[in-house]
RNA sequence: GGGCUCGUAGCUCAGCUGGAUAGAGCACCUCCCUUCUAAGGAGGCGGUCACAGGUUCGAAUCCUGUCGGGCUCACCA
């Protein structure tokens, strides 16, 4: 049991006792650095239960707690709060338990648990990866390890938009211009490639819009009757048709485009346990539109295409299938939707790392499949996040503002580098070391940043100045983890010495620590439950903020005895090891040394 | 216009289910490298928590309204 709940029975019982009244709960919280104390209760809610003064109340609490519970020290009542000091042998105890457990705060997977699926990512096959994707993957990737670590078993999905009309144009532009250009031949990067060629598209469509307009059509029509747009239209229809030219076409072009994802997707840690393709499950979700038709959750209008009526829901009508028969993006969703919880049986949610702009469609989206009767349904969740805007606005990829992911990770190790240089640090490392190094820094500033603030906000991102590696930030962590691996380099100390309450009083500092520590495993439940990665950055910024005052203040290799110094030496390296393990939900690497 | 969402220090952001005098970092000012990494630490300056009502012993937090920013309301994905 932990002190909080030995504390909320023995509060329940003091309340009982004095007062013969029932309280439901107890609130806690931490008590405030200006009082004496540890932890704090809130007697103004008893005054519900009980008739009375609340210091008065607090006191009699109080005087109850010194005397039946062990760990309870001392306590002080200011105005309804009761600050109540805990015995460092408690704290000692709490450490001696945790300090030799490697994943401590984390979870072993429940079999009384569901799986959850996490899709991220989900890019469309013609343009390369941007700042936009950046958040949507480090995102993705730490709600899955956070939820892991919570105690989940976790699935890595992403759908890939391979399929429509924005990939024949790529083709096209390819086939037109490309002279047989691939990635090898060219030396770039087969995301790059195909994305130029996304481009061409666009450069050569508007010169012919150009032509036709000044032979006397008007815009508008000459934008749907451009050559090269009929073109690609007819391409489409190739392909739907399966001609073999065309389909070979798209699958090795495809292929370069997967290449190129793949060493971003390594670059910034991501990975996958299992891929949806939307040329492979955009059928299935016809048939459970047909199934739907049916048992009466869709209609069909005389045109003959079907849609859900959510009024009642205070919604829409919404289209599922068009006139013509074909699939839609929610269609499509729906089937992929099934098709998952069918090849994993034990997935009982999903949570979907989308931008904020279609929250429309996922609530579509989760109350069709719960009117179609899937109890899941109950269990899916869209992490919606805000967009990434630069200081100009808006990306726009026709105005050249997009900031390139690939780029984005080459510039910050750049940064991490001249930064590193300035200081004067790594002397004796190899280049090849300062490399990866430079490599993990830039990328723990990019990670941090990004994943501190909450999802749901927009960030501003300002390519100029850059982002910060001093206060609170990743490199500001990763330093002080480097230098706690410094401190175990140099230390000498027995780490199988157990410390009792004799041998040890806490130094305020160190107690200050160990209440930190105390609650990982709290903030990664909360962190799960709310799917922000933000908690637990911060939390660590905090535990590292209290760790370097600690090291401040208090010598850790010169401590007055081997004891006192095994001690300390072991609450550095719990506390680095914390460190690592809430960057690990985070994505984040940390150095040995910088 | 309807729906959703955000608005906290000059800037970037915390603030968990309502709790004590609203917290950090950056910037600006003052100190601290003959103890372990100064990418650090100690302190100062800086706030009508957008605004107005309401609920409550208690509101940045909950409710209503107003203002401002964003997103969205396609037989696009």
């Amino acid at each position: 049991m932990n002190l909080q709940d030995t504390l909320t029975t023995h509060v329940k019982q003091a309340i009982k006792s004095i007062y013969s009244a029932e309280l439901e709960s107890v609130e806690f919280q931490a008590t405030r650095k200006e009082f004496a104390g540890d932890i704090t209760v809130v007697v103004f809610p008893m005054l519900r239960v009980v008739k009375g003064n609340p210091v008065q109340i607090g006191e009699q609490i109080g005087h109850y707690l010194v005397e039946h519970v062990s760990e309870v020290k001392a306590f002080n009542v200011v105005k309804g709060f009761l600050n109540i000091e805990i015995n460092d042998s408690y704290y000692l105890h709490f450490f001696n338990a945790i300090k030799d457990q490697q994943d401590f705060g984390f979870v072993a997977p429940k079999a009384s648990e569901k799986a959850v699926m996490v899709e991220y990512s989900s890019p469309n096959t013609n343009k390369p990866l941007h700042l936009g994707h950046i958040r949507n993957n480090l995102l993705g990737y730490s709600v899955a390890e956070i939820l892991k670590a919570s105690g989940r078993k976790v699935y890595k999905t992403q759908i890939i938009n391979d399929r429509g009309i924005h990939i024949c144009k790529s083709m096209l532009a390819w086939k037109r211009f490309g002279n047989e250009e691939t990635p090898k031949s060219s030396g770039l990067k087969g995301d790059k490639l195909v994305g130029n060629y996304y481009v061409k598209f666009d450069q050569e469509y508007k010169k012919e819009i150009q032509q036709l307009v000044s032979n006397g059509q008007t815009e508008e029509d000459a934008k749907k009757s451009a050559p090269i747009l009929l073109e690609a239209q007819q391409m489409l229809l190739n392909w739907e048709a399966g001609d073999d030219e065309v389909v070979s076409l798209w699958k090795e072009m495809n292929s370069w485009v997967y290449e190129g994802f793949d060493e971003t997707y390594k670059n910034l840690g991501v990975d996958f346990d299992k891929l949806y393709y939307e040329s492979e499950t955009y059928l299935l979700g016809k048939e459970f539109v047909t199934e739907g038709l049916k048992t009466g959750v869709f209609f069909k209008k005389d045109d003959g295409s079907v849609w859900c009526d959510l009024t009642e829901d205070g919604l829409d009508e919404k289209i599922v299938l068009r006139s013509d028969g074909t699939a839609v993006y929610m269609t499509q969703d729906i089937g992929t939707a099934i098709q998952r919880v069918k090849d994993f049986p034990d997935v009982g949610g999903m949570v979907y790392t989308v931008g904020n702009e279609q929250e429309y469609h996922f609530q579509v989206l989760f109350l069709i499949i719960k009117k179609l009767g899937f109890d899941w349904a109950k269990n899916l969740f869209h992490l919606s996040y805000g967009m990434v805007d630069l200081p100009s606005g808006k990306m726009k990829s026709r105005e050249g503002t997009v900031v390139d992911a690939d780029d984005l990770i080459v510039e910050m190790a750049q940064t991490a580098e001249e930064i590193s240089e300035d200081l004067g640090k790594l002397d004796g490392y190899s280049d090849a070391e300062k490399k990866e190094l430079y490599k993990t820094i830039g990328l723990g500033a990019l990670k941090y940043y990004i994943l501190k603030v909450d999802p749901k906000k927009r960030i501003l991102f300002d390519p100029k100045d850059s982002i910060d590696f001093q206060g609170n930030t990743g490199p500001f962590i990763q330093y002080t983890y480097a230098r706690i691996q410094s401190i175990l380099r140099k230390a000498n100390v027995n780490s199988n010495v157990t410390l009792s309450a004799d041998e040890v009083s806490l130094h305020p500092k160190e107690k200050e620590l160990l209440k930190q520590l105390e609650i990982f495993p709290e903030v990664i439940q909360n962190a799960a439950e709310h799917h922000s990665p933000a908690l637990i950055a911060n939390y660590t910024y905090d535990l590292v903020k209290e760790f370097n005052s600690f090291y401040q203040n208090v010598s850790i290799l010169g401590a007055d005895n081997d004891t006192e110094k095994a001690f300390r030496v072991q609450l550095s390296q719990t506390v680095s090891n914390v460190i690592k393990n809430a960057f690990g939900l985070l994505g984040v690497d940390v150095p040995e040394r910088m």
